[in-house]
DNA sequence: ACGTGATCATGT
DNA sequence: ACATGATCACGT
């Protein structure tokens, strides 16, 4: 089986969300000569990262879209018998220092999310990871209250790293969106804007989405 | 170290 | 039971 290739439309790719629709995760693995760990421990990213491959998005750990000429965001999405979201959703990381006229509009979470290719995939823990049936992917942009929901819960965390506050974060902040650490683990730092105004080192950060935004995109798109 | 893909697992 | 804080793999 030869590596896919990009997308060239939107329409060509979600033909090819639409025929992976009640695959296993394992069966498309096989497919594709992917590798199916027997649990996720240690290979975390194996979900997003087969349906990265099989559905043709640039591969890599470049800050831009996974399909980059169409403008839209993978974003697998876990979730359990209910249909609900089971793990919050990772966003990108969070800008800690250089936030002189920073805003919302030129962030780069607006610009992630402005297009996302949700692809819900059952995944109890109970289920191995080859077992996990690919749900229904469907395109989202944020509705006009999603935005703005995004935008305060952005503006008032940046404000506080903006202010020297990094250390007052924790991820109880934000109504829809919360920053949690982001990093291999608790010993990494990264540069971050102090009380005093002077750099200090700090924990890198990342944005995720509450599962409780996640859910409400789910159920507006599959409400009957 | 940083940014991509995320889930794990302990504290509450 | 569930969310927060911690962690894992890979490419650069």
């Amino acid at each position: 089986m030869n590596k896919p290739q990009p997308p060239e439309s939107i329409t060509h790719l979600m033909q090819r969300v639409d025929a992976i629709a009640g695959l296993t995760l394992g069966e498309l693995a096989q497919q594709y000569q992917f590798k199916s760990p027997e649990h996720l421990l240690r290979e975390k990213g194996w979900p997003g990262q087969l349906l990265e491959y099989v559905l043709g998005a640039s591969a890599g750990s470049k800050p831009v879209p996974d399909f980059e000429h169409l403008g839209i965001e993978l974003k697998s999405l876990p979730i359990d018998y209910q249909g609900r979201p089971l793990e919050t959703t990772y966003v990108s990381v969070v800008p800690l220092t250089g936030l002189t006229g920073a805003t919302w509009e030129n962030s780069t979470v607006r610009k992630k999310l402005n297009h996302v290719l949700w692809l819900p995939v059952l995944a109890e823990r109970d289920i191995q990871p080859v077992n996990r049936t690919i749900g229904h992917g469907f395109l989202w942009q944020p509705t006009e209250q999603q935005n703005a929901l995004l935008k305060r819960d952005w503006e008032e965390q940046i404000e506080l790293i903006a202010l020297g506050r990094v250390e007052e974060i924790s991820g109880h902040l934000g109504q829809v969106m919360q920053i949690r650490p982001k990093a291999a683990n608790s010993r990494v730092t990264t540069d971050a804007i102090g009380p005093n105004g002077k750099l200090i080192k700090t924990l890198p950060r990342g944005f995720y989405l509450k599962t409780n935004f996640t859910q409400d995109i789910l159920y507006n798109q599959f409400k009957a």
